[in-house]
DNA sequence: AATGAATGAGGCTTCATTCAT
DNA sequence: AATGAATGAAGCCTCATTCAT
């Protein structure tokens, strides 16, 4: 049970609708991006009248923000189930780069609008708060590592960027179509691409 | 003298007026987004009337082409003028990145909503293009490195988006505020990072 | 139940607010002519707000073409009811005539701006339309009656035309205010006219 | 010489140029409307920039008076030429008719939206004074022949519009290309219809 | 006479949002 | 919960007209 608009319950079968647009939503943002997506569309998509739409969500902008904040946090569950507690930093740096890797193949729909998406006003915002806590735990690790004397004595947050902005680009590539490999294969090498550069001892194969 | 909608020649004068509004427009751009600049504002802080747009530009769309594409050909002539013809393919690409690191943060307008923007429809595709021979320039130089061992033998498709991405990533960072170094600093680390990436042998200092 | 723009279905009370854009249309229409005519003039002599125009026609020249497609229809009902299809075709020619009179007096505001309007670009084609429809008609009699050697052994078509001009020459001047008689004695009037031209031997009285 | 706008005296030379405006002013008239005729267009067609129109004419609409009034000024003169002055008004009224047509069929392009169109506002008054002057010469002929017992003793004016009614009836079905016989085939119809309309006796051949 | 540039009112259309049922 | 209808603020673009040179 959740809530809406003016506090008002969702029973379970209120969920489903609920679900049911944004599942539109998220396809029709993929497919022509957000600005260009009508809540009339996202309604004919889910197969509801225009009007429902408000009784789920209060706004267009809303229905984006809840969207990202799901996204989110199964996003990092998806990375810190991967990580092996007991494993050096370095380690888990990689555990966690390539299941972020995998994650987002398996949302590419989602992140293609994400990531590429405008910005524009509000959402920046909304989106910038991912990527900082994104960032805000890569940026762990790699203190970690420092300290463990695993990495150079660098910048950490430039380090930390390095991190995240290859997991974005790569992925964005092959969202793209430009790449010619398997979601594991390209999580193995951006793990490995991303130890090279952080050590700069670790040989891409 | 360039023309416009019905093929119109323009004075000097008039390519004055054209730059003001292109101008303008960057700015507009960077500061709340494409779709939320609207031409009455292009107009407005270009201190022009509104009509006088469409003397220049048939639509909307058609001034971020050309802005596009003007700063496409600059931007390939500031790599290339950065780069030893003499010297190692890895050394040309570091050169080349640094350069790219640099023009970027010099035209920090324009790359803001170059780099982070919807791209929903149209302005996608004007976009590809320019990472496209970005692109293969890079990968041109890594074939090379690769043919001379200078690199791993690792798919080079991958290598080269890995080059790229970090350029767009660590200046998208940048400009975030995010990162608190000089562009000369961030341009060293830059192709250092992108150097420790390839080979897994330079480490970062 | 009608459809509009995308298909959708609109209650009565729906089709109740189409007609009442409908008859504001045709009064502007009427008054100032199709293109002097805004669809904010419309919707502010139906009362209703400008966007509810969109919601039953997707634009202004729809509204045009269902206008004159329905009078099409009813002029021609007007036009068959009237004959008596027992008569000799130059009598229903005749009768034809009088009741396309009569009609077009009738609806006065209708014709004078399809009669009379610019038929720049689309809406001549819809408008020829109809007139067309007309013309094969009345062709249909001439031919019978040029077969019963009721009428001169002259050039079909042209006959045929003068008909329909006659009928529109004086019913145009009639809403025009230079004809100072009643609809009836008009349509008589019109009746003999063509008669005499067709026969050449009725006389006018 | 003449005139224009701040009473400026025109040398030949620019007799010339205001001309050619004219001409591709009828042309696009023709083709597609008055109003879907830009200013611009008229100077594009005429090859001069978009500026010196306002040196000859005042505004769009100056140009459209003096041009039906110049045309008034030539079709009267055209009809005055063929009659005969010591015929029959009859005779004369057909020989007046077929130079009407002919006039007409000669000026194709200008009539074809000085007939049609739409009237809306001004130009509707313009058109209408040419109408009324065509209109009160066939009226004078009308009641002259009723005066000789030549025409039935019916509503003059019912029979004057009649008259004018059929000239433009038959020509502007001839412009859209629905009829096939030449220019003067047509005159010599539309002078027997007329005729025969007129009289109830004269057969149509 | 002639040109390119500039103006600004105004039209059509879109679409997020609200309302009545 | 759900629907069709209604609202109104904007935005893009056109084009007659004016201006400076």
């Amino acid at each position: 049970m959740t809530t809406t608009p003016a506090g008002r319950r969702h029973t379970s079968q209120g969920e489903e609708r609920k679900q049911q647009l944004v599942d539109a939503a998220v396809a029709l943002f993929a497919e022509r991006g957000y600005a260009a997506t009508r809540i009339a569309d996202i309604c004919e998509r889910a197969g509801v009248a225009k009007g429902l739409y408000y009784w789920y969500f209060p706004t267009k902008h809303d229905l984006f923000v809840e969207l990202v904040r799901t996204m989110r946090r199964r996003f990092r569950q998806a990375q810190a189930a991967a990580m092996d507690p007991d494993a050096d930093p370095l380690t888990r740096l990689r555990q966690g780069t390539e299941a972020s890797v995998r994650f987002i193949g398996e949302h590419a729909a989602y992140f293609s609008f994400v990531e590429v998406e405008p910005t524009d006003g509000d959402r920046a915002a909304v989106l910038r708060e991912g990527s900082e806590v994104y960032l805000r735990d890569v940026r762990a690790l790699v203190d970690e590592a420092r300290r463990d004397g695993l990495v150079p004595d660098a910048d950490p947050t430039l380090m930390s960027i390095g991190v995240m902005g290859s997991v974005s680009s790569f992925t964005n590539a092959w969202r793209n179509g430009s790449l010619d490999v398997s979601a594991d294969e390209l999580a193995a090498f951006v793990g490995r691409w991303v130890e090279a550069a952080l050590t700069g001892t670790t040989a891409l194969r």
